[in-house]
RNA sequence: GCCGAUGUAGCUCAGUUGGCCAGAGCUACUGAUUUGUAAUCAGUGGGUCGGGGGUUCGAAUCCCUCCAUCGGCUCCA
C-alpha cells in the first residue's frame, strides 16, 4: 500500500500502482468524469499513470490552470490528427497550450490552409474527438525515435530529438496519431466537446527569423458547448475595448495615410486629454523636485557615439538627414540631452540629486509589422526624466520614484500590472551589458532591496536588463491580451561616464552620478492607448475630454444653456451646448455614446426655476440642481480622485 | 522585416460565378416639427471602389506591383 497525501492534508491508502483517475473514482464518480489530470508531488501527471510510491495529489479539473492546459495541450494533439487526416505528408514544429488554448506550428508543404479551411479541420476534430480515443503514455529509446520520425521525414522533430537524453524521451498516441511528447495529457479525446479554432499565422521554426516560416494554427477547446460561447462572447466584449475602436468612436486620435504609418494625429479630445495628463505630471513632479527642461527633437551623429546608442540602436532610429555634410538624427531618446544639459550645470553633491524632467517627444523607426494603434508607434512623447544622483543617494530617489508609481496606479485604478525586474547576465558582460561586474550586482541589490523594503510585489527576469543597468519594467496587457510595458524605470551607471559627467565631492574630488531613468506615466501614445482600454472610454470626470454636456430641450432654452456654459468655463469645467433642432431622446442618446459624464437637461422648468436637471452618463436622472451647486459637485468628484496625490 | 488576411461614401457594412448610370443605415446639409431623460418625419448631397499597371468588348469583381490596416512571428534602448 501506499499513502496519498491530499491539499486538505487528509491521508488515504491506496494499493501501489494505483492511477490518479482511480483514486478520483475512490471519491466520487463525478469527480472521476472532470479529471483531466493530477498533480503528483508537484509534478504534473497524466490522470492514468500508475502511482508507485507515497505521494501527494491534488487532481486537475477544468477549474485549475494546469487542468486547462493539460487539455488544450491534448487539443493540440487532436488538432494533429485531424491535419495529418486532411493533409497527408504534414510536418509538426511545436503544439503547446498557451493563455487562452493552444496552436500547433505546422509545415504543408505545397499545401497552404486558410481560415476558409477552419470548418473543416473542426469537424475533423470533432469526429475524432467522439471516439473517445486514449492518450497513450509510451517510453521510448532515441534510437526508435529517430527511427520512426525518419520515417516519416519529420525534420522538426528530428530537430527536437537532438536536443532530448536517451531515456528521458516519450511518445503520446492517441487514435492513428502519435507524437514526441513529455506530456501529461487527458485520458482521452472524449474530454474535448466544443472546438474553436481562432486563426492562422507564420512563425519561424525555434522562433529564429533565418529558420523556415511554419504555419501556425490557433485554437481552443472547452468541455462544453456552452464554455465555447462564453468565450467566443467574452472575445466580442474585449474587442469592444479595444483603443482603436473606442478611439475612433470617440474622436481621440486618428491616422493618415500621408502623414505616415505610427505617427498618431491627436483629435481635439486627444488633446485634451493630454492636457490633463501633463497637468497631474508637471504639479507631481514640481512637488517632488523636478525641474523642467526642454530639448531640440534633432541632434548630431556624434552624440549618439558618445552616448553608445548609434553602434547598437542605428536599425531602430530614423535615417539620418545630411546638412552641410553633418548628419543629424532624430531622437529616439531624450537621456543623452539630459546628460548634456546636467554637464552644462557643472554641480557639485551639495546640488544632488539633479531631477530633469521633459515631456520629451521622440521618434523610433519600429519595424512595420510592429505597429498596433496607440500601443506601439513611431512617434511618441515620453513622461521622462533623468535623476543624477550620488550612490548614498540612490536608494532614496529610486523608492521615490516607485511611491510615484504607486500613487498615480492609485489614481488610475491600475491594479492588474506586474513589476518585472531585469537583471544582467553575467557572461553577456562586455557584449549586450556594459562590463562593470561589480556594480551590475551593486545596483541590482540595491534596487531589490528597495522593491522588498516598501512591499512592491515584483518578478526578476535574468538577462533583460538594458546595456547600461538593471530596470523595472511595468507590464500591463492590452483588452486582446497582448502585453505591453506601460512605464520603465531604469538605473544607469554607465553612460553618464560616456558623457564624462561628473560632480565634485566633499574632498574636491571628481565622481560620476549614477543616473535614474524613469518613466510612470509611459509615454502619451501607450498610456492613453491603455486608459482608454482601462476604462472603456468612460474616463473619470478630471481626465475626460468633454465633463459636461448641456441638453437644451427646444431651441428656445439655448441661450440660456449657452449662458449656463460660460459659467461651467468659469469654473474651469469643459462642456459644450447641444442646440441641434433634435428631440431630448436623441441629444441624450449622443450624449450617452460619447460617454459624457454629465448631461444637464435644460427646459422651461430649469429656466423658470434657474436650476439645471443632471443626468449622470450610465446612470441616470441625479436630480435637480443650481448651476453653482453642480460646478461644486464636479470640483469635489475632481479633488477626490487627484487628492490621492497630494497627501 | 517575414507569413497570412483585409482595403467599397465621414462612420459601419451589402455588392452572387466580371455585365445596365455602385447600394443601405448612421453622419452632414435643407425643410417641417419646438419636443422632458438612450434614435421625430421628409428631402438633398456625398464614392478616383487604397494607388499604379495589366487581361477583357466590358473590372469593385481576374492578374501583377506598391501602400496601408488587421492576426501572428521576429523585434522592442
Amino acid at each position: 500500500m501506499i499513502k496519498i497525501t491530499f491539499p486538505d492534508k487528509n491521508v488515504r491508502e491506496y494499493p501501489k500502482g494505483t492511477t490518479s483517475f482511480e483514486i478520483a473514482k475512490s471519491i466520487s464518480e463525478g469527480l472521476a468524469r472532470n479529471v483531466l489530470a493530477a498533480k503528483v508531488n508537484g509534478e504534473t501527471w497524466d490522470a492514468s499513470r500508475p502511482i508507485d510510491s507515497d505521494s501527494t495529489l491534488q487532481l486537475l479539473t477544468w477549474d485549475d490552470k494546469e487542468g486547462k492546459s493539460t487539455m488544450w495541450h491534448s487539443s493540440a494533439h487532436l488538432m494533429a490528427e485531424a491535419l495529418e487526416a486532411l493533409y497527408p505528408g504534414v510536418k509538426f514544429g511545436i503544439g503547446p497550450p498557451v493563455d487562452n488554448g493552444f496552436y500547433y506550428d505546422v509545415d504543408l508543404g505545397g499545401n497552404t490552409i486558410s481560415s476558409d479551411d477552419f470548418k473543416k479541420i473542426e469537424d475533423k476534430m470533432v469526429e475524432l474527438a467522439r471516439k473517445g480515443s486514449k492518450y497513450e503514455r509510451t517510453s521510448v529509446s532515441k534510437k526508435d525515435a529517430i527511427a520512426f520520425f525518419t520515417e516519416k521525414a519529420d525534420e522538426y522533430k528530428l530537430d527536437l530529438l537532438n536536443d532530448l537524453e536517451d531515456g528521458t524521451i516519450t511518445f503520446y498516441k492517441q487514435g492513428n496519431f502519435t507524437d514526441l511528447c513529455r506530456g501529461p495529457h487527458i485520458p482521452e479525446t472524449g474530454f474535448i466537446k466544443a472546438v474553436k479554432l481562432m486563426n492562422i499565422a507564420g512563425a519561424y521554426w525555434r522562433g529564429d527569423e533565418k529558420n523556415k516560416q511554419l504555419t501556425r494554427i490557433y485554437g481552443i477547446t472547452f468541455p462544453k458547448k456552452s464554455q465555447l460561447d462564453e468565450y467566443l462572447t467574452m472575445v466580442e466584449e474585449a474587442k469592444k475595448r479595444d483603443h482603436r475602436r473606442i478611439g475612433k468612436e470617440l474622436e481621440i486620435f486618428t491616422f493618415d495615410d500621408d502623414v505616415g504609418p505610427g505617427l498618431p494625429l491627436w483629435l481635439p479630445n486627444g488633446g485634451a486629454i493630454i492636457e490633463q495628463l501633463e497637468k497631474l505630471a508637471k504639479s507631481t513632479e514640481q512637488a517632488a523636485g523636478y525641474s523642467r527642461v526642454r530639448t531640440p527633437h534633432i541632434a548630431r551623429e556624434s552624440m549618439y557615439l558618445t552616448s553608445g546608442h548609434l553602434p547598437y540602436y542605428e536599425d531602430s532610429m530614423y535615417p539620418p538627414m545630411i546638412l552641410e555634410g553633418e548628419k543629424y538624427y532624430l531622437k529616439a531618446m531624450n537621456c543623452p540631452h539630459h546628460h548634456k544639459i546636467y554637464k552644462e550645470l557643472n554641480p557639485s553633491y551639495k546640488d544632488l540629486p539633479i531631477r530633469l524632467a521633459e515631456y520629451g517627444t521622440c521618434y523610433r523607426y519600429e519595424q512595420s509589422g510592429e505597429l498596433f494603434g496607440l500601443m506601439r508607434v513611431r512617434c511618441l512623447q515620453m513622461n521622462d526624466a533623468h535623476i543624477y544622483c550620488t550612490k548614498e543617494q540612490f536608494a532614496e530617489e529610486f523608492r521615490a520614484v516607485n511611491e510615484m508609481y504607486l500613487k498615480y496606479f492609485k489614481i488610475f485604478n491600475i491594479d492588474k500590472y506586474v513589476m518585472r525586474f531585469s537583471t544582467h547576465e553575467p557572461k553577456k558582460l562586455g557584449k549586450k551589458y556594459v562590463d562593470e561586474p561589480e556594480l551590475w550586482l551593486e545596483t541590482e541589490d540595491m534596487v531589490r532591496k528597495v522593491l522588498i523594503e516598501s512591499n512592491i510585489p515584483y518578478v526578476e527576469v535574468p538577462d533583460e536588463g538594458a546595456f547600461y543597468g538593471p530596470k523595472i519594467d511595468v507590464q500591463v496587457w492590452s483588452a486582446i491580451g497582448r502585453e505591453f510595458t506601460l512605464a520603465t524605470n531604469q538605473v544607469d551607471f554607465a553612460v553618464p561616464r560616456r558623457f564624462g559627467l561628473t560632480y565634485k565631492n566633499s574632498q574636491n574630488k571628481l565622481e560620476t552620478p549614477i543616473c535614474i531613468h524613469r518613466a510612470p506615466l509611459g509615454t502619451h501614445e501607450r498610456f492613453i492607448g491603455f486608459l482608454i482600454e482601462h476604462y472603456a472610454g468612460n474616463f473619470p470626470i478630471w481626465l475626460a475630454p468633454k465633463q459636461v454636456s448641456i441638453l437644451s430641450i427646444s431651441e428656445k432654452y439655448n441661450d440660456y444653456a449657452k449662458k449656463l456654459l460660460q459659467l461651467l468655463i468659469n469654473s474651469d469645467i469643459r462642456g459644450l451646448v447641444d442646440s441641434r433642432d433634435e428631440t431630448i431622446g436623441k441629444k441624450i442618446r449622443d450624449a450617452e455614446m460619447k460617454k459624457i459624464p454629465f448631461m444637464l437637461i435644460i427646459g422651461e422648468k430649469e429656466f423658470n426655476e434657474n436650476k439645471v436637471s443632471v443626468r449622470r452618463h450610465g446612470s441616470g436622472d441625479v436630480g435637480s440642481f443650481t448651476i453653482e451647486e453642480f460646478a461644486k459637485m464636479v470640483q469635489e468628484e475632481i479633488n477626490n480622485s487627484l487628492n490621492i496625490n497630494k497627501q
